[in-house]
This record gives structure tokens, C-alpha cells and sequence, in this order.
DNA sequence: GATAGACTCCTTCTTTGGTAGGAGGCGAGA
DNA sequence: TCTCGCCTCCTACCAAAGAAGGAGTCTATC
């Protein structure tokens, strides 16, 4: 059937989520590894390897760094984080870095089963009762502008300037707005001239110096509450 | 049964989204709503919705907006993204906002079906054929290098590129580096076509991706060892 | 109703960016 | 020695970027 790996470097709670899969699981070949060192080794020399549980708070790896290391190394290799971390952020970062899924160590076994059983079938499991809560309200709005240039740009010059940040040219700006490759030039001489610079490279360097998306969020807001 | 509205502009598209509903999930009741704030009026009004699938790209409510707006005014409301743009970031960010799934419109209709089904019982819904793909872009700092493009560079061309990461023109390079204009086109078509892209700006965006100064510091530490 | 700003688009022009191809000099290694 | 890769520079040409100036629509505000 499949072969899973349980990367966790506390054995007893191993063992107790290898019984809980052969019970929930039956049939599945499972490995197991103490370290972040002995799980690449393995799942290198493993070809059928189908899933890894990696435990964050390995002794070789701090946080998410162990995972970032097994996406650059094995970015075939899917993998779901096991963890009594519960923060939506870092259950964000996981699946940003790739992560297949998350499950936080307080899963009930049958909803831990279901969710393995989901992601062995190619879906994406993360944990509804954290990610259902609203997020517990975000710092938001840094009241001290650092950057009086970026502030003056009104709404589409954000949205072309986001744009130029990607590398779009004014042609592929234009068929994405849908409008004239001439009014693209129009508002990217705008930004040019708001923020100083005489480049639409130098303008880039600009905008995520100031981090972009960030205001770029703050002006949707504001448009909205007003 | 279940009671669900559907937030798009696109009378056809509604039309056809419902009937996949139908035909998959009988007995649900639907709504319509055609822009941000009528769907804002209708779940105001009707205490029994389970489940809002927004569109991105109403007239009233550009990108994430919506969604943000929607998160606030009504925070009770679970809201499925349904949407064209298949980017990894937007997907994120609409988790992050708090959205409980988000459906690619290219989605086959079992797949939206099932995708339905897990939301209206709790789950989260992500494409996991989009997110399964190892991200494009990730600051990387392994040894490992994920880029043979900018390994490939000769010194020279590192030091083009580096200057082209701070926004300089061919001809203030050229004077930089003492050589001709001519030379510095050279050298940033070979970049270009090196890093598979078409563009300085591109090749900026993939240089500084990889961490180009500790790439500078190899290649000019090895210059001197040699 | 008038004013101002934002967005749209146009033409014209100059500068910059980028490709293609050829060519000479130089140093390392077969 | 001869070859190969890198650096240098050239011409010629085309595409993209940016400046300048004018102009129409719409919306919000006074």
C-alpha cells in the first residue's frame, strides 16, 4: 500500500501515532527517524517513499528550517507537518514552503486519520477549527510613513507599479489591465516622477524597500472604509 | 439542506455553477448576487447561509478586497474563493484573510463537487495540484544550488548583474567597468539568455532571489584561493 | 456650475535596451 | 602549437521605454 515516514525525535510518540495509523492505516510500511539527518538519508535511499510526517522541534532543525531543507532536497517528496505548534502563521509558512499539510499534535486519531487518508489522495489538509477562527487581528497600519513617495501614488499606479515589481513589460501591463499600452507609460512616468527615480528598474528597488504588498493592502482597505 | 450563494458577475458563469450544484448536491438552496454589495445585503439579510463562493474580480471589489470586506462585516460567513487567477501567493493570501477554500475556476466539477462538500462539513479546501508544486520562488541560502542559471555566470557577468541589481544603466556600467557600452550589451545579453529570461528586469527579480552578493563573495573568494 | 484630480488615449520624438553577427586579443590546457 | 572560452569591441537593426504635449470623460467637491 504506502510507505510513510514519522520524523519525530520523542520515540514514545512515535510509537503511538505508528499504532494509530497500522490500526486506522492498515497495511502501510512505516519508517521511522530521530533526526532531520536520518530522515534525508532514509527518504533518499527509500524510492517508494510516499509521505513524511515531520515533527517541527527536531534537535537538527530549528522550526521550519528542516522542511525548507527537505523541499530543496527532495521536492518530490511530499511532506506534512506534525506539530503542537497551533500559531495560523506558521501553519501558513508550512504550506508556503510546500507542505502538503499540517496537523497539529491535538488532532483527535480520527480526524488524524482522515486527514492522512486525504492527503495520501493528493488533497491538501490544514486544521479547519485554527484556520476557521479569524484572523486574531493583524497589527495593520504603521501610522509613520517612511516613505512619503509611495503614499502619493494613487490606486492604478499601485497596480501598475506591483506589476512592474513582477517584470512585466508596459505591453503585458496593459493586456492585463486592459487598457492602452500608452496609458501604461502614462502612469509609469507618473511613478517615476513621484518617487524620484528615472527607471522603472530604480522604481522596483523602491517599491519593495517600502514593501509593496503592505500597501498595497492598506489602500484596499481605505477605499473600502470609506 | 444547506444554503449557498454565489457572488460572480457573470450571469452565464452563475448559471453554470448552479447547475453543477444541482445536479451534485441536490436539495441545496442557492443564491445569486452579481456584486460585492449585493451579496453584502443578501447575507445580512439571511441568517441561514452555510457558505459564500466568491468570485474575484466582481466590479465593486477589486482582488482580495472583497474577500477582506466580507471577512469583516460578516466574520460568521465561511467564504469559498472561486476564482481564474491560479497563483499560489493570491491563494495563500486568501487563507490568510481568512477564506475557507479556494476553487481555480479551471476545477472539473466532481473535483468542485467533492471540493464543496469538504467545506460544508468543516475542511479546508486548497487545489492541490497548484499548491503541491514546489513554490517558484524561494530565497534559498542552501549550499545546494537550486539555480544552475546564475552558477553558469563567468565573473564579468556577475559584476554586470550586480550593478544591473541596483538599478545602473548600460551606459553608467560602462563607465563603472571601464568598457565600452557595446561590451556591458554584450555581457547582459549573455545574462539574459543564461537565466532564461528576456528582460533586465527579470534577470534582476531571479538574481536577487538567489542571493547574489554571497554568490559575488564565492566567486571572487575563489579567484583569490586560485 | 465651476474646479480639480484621476483615468483614459493619442501623436511625436529621443533614448535606452536588446539581438545578430563578426572579429581580434589573451590565457589555460590538450 | 592549437584550440577553446572569455573579454573586448564593432556595425546594423529593431523593439521597448520614457518624455512632452494635448485632449476627452467622469467623479467628487466647492
Amino acid at each position: 500500500m504506502h510507505t510513510l515516514m514519522i520524523a519525530d525525535d520523542h520515540p514514545l510518540f512515535r510509537d503511538a501515532i505508528a499504532a494509530v495509523i497500522d490500526a486506522g492505516l492498515p497495511g502501510c510500511h512505516l519508517l521511522q527517524a530521530d533526526s532531520l539527518a536520518e530522515a534525508l538519508h532514509q527518504a533518499t535511499a527509500c524510492e517508494a517513499l510516499d509521505l513524511l510526517l515531520l515533527d517541527l522541534g527536531l534537535p537538527d532543525a530549528e522550526g521550519l528550517s528542516g522542511l525548507q531543507a527537505l523541499r530543496e532536497a527532495l521536492p518530490w517528496l511530499p511532506v506534512v507537518i506534525v506539530s503542537a505548534d497551533q500559531e495560523r502563521h506558521t501553519i501558513l509558512e508550512a504550506i508556503d514552503l510546500g507542505a502538503v499539510g499540517y496537523i497539529p499534535k491535538s488532532t483527535p486519531r480520527e480526524a488524524l486519520l482522515a486527514a492522512l487518508a486525504g492527503i495520501l489522495e493528493g488533497r491538501i489538509y490544514l486544521p479547519p477549527d485554527i484556520m476557521r477562527r479569524p484572523p486574531a487581528t493583524r497589527p495593520s497600519s504603521s501610522p509613520a510613513d517612511l516613505s512619503p513617495h509611495l503614499a502619493s501614488l494613487t490606486a492604478k499606479q499601485l497596480e501598475v507599479l506591483a506589476r512592474l515589481s513582477r517584470g512585466a513589460s508596459n505591453k503585458l501591463i496593459a493586456r492585463e489591465l486592459d487598457i492602452a499600452e500608452t496609458t501604461v507609460k502614462t502612469h509609469v512616468s507618473a511613478i517615476l516622477r513621484k518617487l524620484g527615480v528615472t527607471s522603472r528598474v530604480q522604481a522596483i528597488l523602491v517599491a519593495d524597500q517600502a514593501d509593496l504588498a503592505t500597501r498595497l493592502a492598506q489602500h484596499r482597505k481605505h477605499r473600502l472604509d470609506a
